[in-house]
RNA sequence: GUGCCUGUAGCUCAACCGGAUAGAGCUUCUGACUUCGGAUCAGAAGGUUGGGGGUUCGAAUCCCUCCAGGCACGCCA
């Protein structure tokens, strides 16, 4: 049976998970004993407590003063969750713990095992989400800097996806600004038509920081630069044309980043794109009395906001020009209106925190109603723990540290694996280099700073991308193996295609686990409906990250146990199973982080 | 000056709308290989959660205060 097959064939109910049958339990036991129907109910914080726990009685015994421990018995009194484990535990002061029982164990993980989603169930209540993230800006490479919003925003959308929401993707490109006067007086000025033919953005950015400097010691040019964004804004024919190609080629310049990165966007909405709204803006807010002249810029005043009480948004310049906080509004209005968002999300470093709580405090006056949330994250830093340059003081280009991933992970391969064909290896190294540096970004929870060590991503020890691409591989290698020996298993998953090439017909069966760290992978296994969608819950991939290296962990320990290939059935296909499935949920974990496992490493 | 963020083992980090004895990895040390990829596993050592108060059955988590570092605060984005 193919995969895609079986999903015509077996129909789409949601499946449930552990904590989310038990939870009902509980839920039911709780009314019958006659208390409210809300009752929280974890994965356990300990082996030692079983599987899940409760501390409801803990929570009512204080509401009610009532004794925790009494309370406690006499929820557990009306529990019924034979299905699943035995009678649950009241511990320590008041603890519910729920230990699974190993067949309800072994027929989940089957469950898990012939669903194509891994038992992670869509969300109830879908919504459309604008993500914004990237945002790089025109005539600058992209740089260190630009990487957490980049991958973080990516991993946030292909989770969001997963789930079941509509994501829409939009960059929202620095294409416009005070910087382009500049930019195009050093164009008309310094440009060498030689090295833009070379390297067009690099040369920009020649002439841009050229520019920049004659600029802060020169009056003259700076009022000349002055003069070409007036120009520009007056929509000035010659100076169209020079910004248009700039932007062109810097555009050319991102496309090869995402491209290494894989990274898509449904919309590349830069903040030209809201030029002619701008006026439409600053009229509407006028209008509205939300918005007011003072000091001949037009100004909102947040008076009766303590934290803004002094904080005041500047919406049109004393010059009559525009700034981003106009931009970003007309853009709220855009991607509610035009792209019928309710929920937008701004993947953007914390310094912006005042600017969107401005925004969204304008938003909010105007009665925009769209979910609107300011994903912050820490920053880059090196190993001295500054932000992170090169030896000569300026940013690191982004391509450039992602070349460097993979000519590292390169090397590693050589030495590691060196019969390997040169068409492979590269594609291996890309996979792991890439992976490296978006791995060591999200495993990290998202507002602190973290320090960039290629030592540290690209080891094949702990908590790294390598080494959770290694578990896969160790677990193809199986398959690999076993295809030579030709043996039929029962296998529907990553496996099942490769068996089936080989003229084997898989079968159903059952799990039949008794070793420990089987039992142990297979709970893991479980989990994975579990955590996926906590990862939206604050936006927090690293709880993805977690579970797949405790995932890696708990396969390791399982594979130094028990033989696999040389064990006897019913063990060895239960075994092939686990394995099978294991190989499954990193993959597709993985791939929700936007990294790609190898098949050989 | 005002506000926001951060401070956890030698190092890098988890755990955070309060929950059980604060967990991992790296490093160090001790074990396990005629290995299905040892690129592994099992174990040990390592802590006054920046300091001090407070709230309560219970605090890394909440409140106050102090210290240290970072960031932002009207015409850049």
């Amino acid at each position: 049976m193919r995969r895609s097959d079986r999903a015509a064939t077996v129909p789409a109910v949601p499946m449930d998970t552990f904590q989310s049958l038990l939870a009902k339990k509980l839920s039911d036991a709780l009314a019958r004993a006659g208390l409210p129907e809300v009752g929280e109910l974890t994965q356990a914080t300990d082996p030692r407590f079983g599987d899940y726990q409760s501390n409801v009685a803990l929570v009512f015994g204080k509401q009610r003063g009532e004794n925790p421990r009494a309370l406690a018995e006499k929820i557990v009194a009306h529990l019924d969750v034979d299905e699943f484990c035995g009678r649950p535990a009241v511990a320590g002061t008041g603890f519910i713990n729920f230990t699974l029982r190993q067949a309800a164990v072994e027929k989940q993980t089957l469950e898990v095992l012939q669903d194509d989603r891994l038992g992670v169930a869509e969300t109830e209540s879908p919504r459309r989400i604008v993500i914004d993230f990237g945002s790089p800006n025109v005539a600058k490479p992209m740089h260190v800097g630009h990487i957490r919003s980049t991958v973080l925003g990516d991993a946030l959308a292909r989770v969001a996806k997963f789930l079941g929401h509509e994501v829409i993707r939009d960059n929202h490109v620095g294409d416009w600004g005070t910087q382009f006067g500049m930019v195009i007086w050093g164009w008309k000025n310094l440009l060498d038509r030689q090295a833009l033919q070379r390297n067009p953005l690099a040369e920009i950015v020649r002439v841009y920081k050229e520019t920049n400097e004659r600029a802060s010691r020169d009056t003259e040019v700076r009022e000349a630069c002055r003069q070409e964004l007036v120009k520009l804004q007056a929509g000035d024919k010659e100076n169209t044309d020079i910004w248009n190609e700039c932007v062109a080629f810097s555009m050319q310049d991102f496309e090869r980043v995402y491209k290494l990165l894989d990274i898509r966007y449904d919309l590349q909405c830069g903040e030209s794109f809201y030029n002619d709204q701008l006026p439409n803006v600053v009229d509407r807010l006028l209008k509205a009395g939300i918005a007011e002249i003072s000091e001949g810029a037009v100004v909102v005043f947040f008076r009766d906001d303590p934290d803004l009480a002094d904080k005041p948004l500047i919406i049109r310049k004393r010059d009559g020009g525009f700034n981003y906080a106009t931009t970003d509004l007309a853009t709220i209005d855009y991607r509610v209106n035009e792209l019928k968002a309710d929920t937008i999300w701004y993947v953007v470093g914390a310094p912006q925190t005042l600017h969107f709580k401005q925004i969204f405090a304008v938003a909010q006056r105007e009665g925009y109603t769209v979910d609107v949330r300011h994903v912050t994250f820490g920053s880059v830093l090196g190993e001295d723990r500054k932000l992170m340059k090169t030896r000569s003081g300026e940013n690191v280009p982004l391509r450039e540290l992602l070349e460097e991933a993979c000519r590292r992970a390169r090397k590693i391969i050589d030495e590691k694996n060196p019969d390997l064909s040169e068409d492979e290896k590269n594609d291996i190294a890309e996979k792991i280099g890439i992976g490296a540096v978006k791995y060591a970004d999200l495993s990290q929870y998202r507002t602190t700073d973290y320090i960039f060590s290629w030592y540290k991503m690209l080891s094949l020890h702990g908590n790294t991308a390598p080494y959770l691409q290694n578990a896969y591989v160790r677990i193809r290698s199986i398959f690999r193996k076993a295809g030579a020996i030709a043996v039929a298993t029962p296998l529907w998953g990553v496996g099942a295609a490769q068996y089936e090439e080989a003229g084997h017909r898989p079968v159903a069966t059952a799990f039949t686990l008794t070793e420990p760290t089987e039992i142990n992978l297979a709970k893991r296994l479980c989990q994975f409906a579990e955590i996926v969608p906590q990862v939206l819950n604050g936006f927090r991939p690293n709880i993805l990250a977690n579970y797949l290296f405790e995932l890696a962990n708990s396969f390791h320990a399982f594979y130094e146990a028990c033989p696999v290939l040389k064990s006897e059935e019913p063990a060895r296909s239960s075994r092939l199973m686990l394995s099978d499935l294991t190989a499954r949920v990193l993959q597709r974990g993985l791939d929700l982080l936007g990294i790609k496992v190898p098949e050989r490493m």
